[in-house]
DNA sequence: CACGATACATGATGGAAATCATATAAGAGG
DNA sequence: CCTCTTATATGATTTCCATCATGTATCGTG
């Protein structure tokens, strides 16, 4: 069957990335294989080093994906609450610690499910340099939302909520089906919303 | 060679078990292989089935250990810092956003390291539930630091106070070697220090 | 002190993973 | 329309893992 488009092979390269940044998130990186990566992507294994030089390579560029995908969002919200900074903090934290986030990792802030595999040895490289880009976007995105309370330092306060959020959200997920799994998002939400 | 005395097998097992969670907490569950577990515990692979059912039979009884290990901390703090809880939560808080607690997740708090095999499917079971169970024994600990400011809903802020140190080594840890690692730590210490 | 139980080591087995080699069929350029 | 290129599929290779099978030498016991 093979050769495709040049477009259709282009897509490909880009469902190869979506399926990763979605399957890396769930699973961890080491969780999946090449295999089953691509057979989700719609090919078969074969493939896989025509588009990338390695499962590592293909870490990165799903890493880079997974943040890009979440950046527009900080300033979508800040957008549509147009100076209302509050309201706008307050939407991105009810939907941060929402269930359906805590139960769809795959789709999810790519901060908390991938940081793990962020500061493992093994990825230490541009994975965790990725990483840390995502990680101070989203910094600054809640840096954004905040202002309409203490002023100084607010750098401090982005970074503190933000290591709330993501840490709620592990937790949760860690503690899924058991009670103190909500109570940890409810404590979150409650902690940063309330001055 | 084989058959030791009842002593040394009995140590054998708990070696087995201490080196899994030093193992486990540091590369993952998926990231240590019964051998090179077994070498690090000073025996071969064979003799692994002779003491757990399977892996998965050892990441439980791992995960119990590491979280016991740490349960006793907690106490020891308080007991310490007789009387003073504010002083017990500051040192506490302290040792928690260490570079060194950072740089050494084998040695380190078991909540931290293990909520990520905790939130994946595979380890949903026993797992999980000793996860929350050690993980609630944290947020007791942290409650018997707590008191010495607002009053009502003590357990909402112990909730907040473990879910903000845990997100904030996780973070510290996937950004080590850049700059944001020890500002989320710093921001985390002021954060919960600061009334 | 001899005998049976057993903890451990050695090695086998079956499966799966990452990566590489090759073949093919269809796009793209002339 | 013919040729050259190449994205993809098939399948091989090498390695490593979890688990199991077996032998053995020592411990515990009578």
């Amino acid at each position: 069957m093979p050769r495709v488009s040049k477009k259709q092979a282009e897509a490909n390269h880009g469902a190869v990335i979506a399926a990763a940044a979605r399957l890396f998130k769930a699973r961890g990186i080491n969780g999946v294989s090449l295999p089953a990566l691509m057979a989700e992507a719609g090919l078969t294994h074969g493939a896989f080093y025509g588009h990338f030089k390695s499962k590592d390579d293909l870490a990165v560029a799903a890493c880079e994906h997974a943040f890009a995908e979440k950046g527009a969002l900080y300033d979508d919200i800040c957008t549509r609450h147009q100076g209302d900074k509050r309201a706008a903090l307050s939407e991105f934290v009810d939907r941060y610690t929402a269930k359906t986030h805590r139960d769809q990792p795959a789709l999810g802030c790519p901060v908390a499910a991938l940081a793990d595999d962020a500061s493992r040895e093994e990825f230490k490289g541009p994975v965790r340099k990725a990483f840390a880009a995502g990680l101070e976007n989203m910094v600054q995105g809640v840096l954004g939302m905040l202002g309409g309370r203490g002023r100084g330092k607010l750098r401090d306060d982005a970074l503190a909520d933000v290591a709330l959020l993501v840490g709620a959200l592990v937790l949760a997920r860690a503690t899924k089906g058991q009670p103190i799994s909500e109570e940890v998002l409810h404590a979150a939400r409650k902690a940063i919303l309330t001055d």
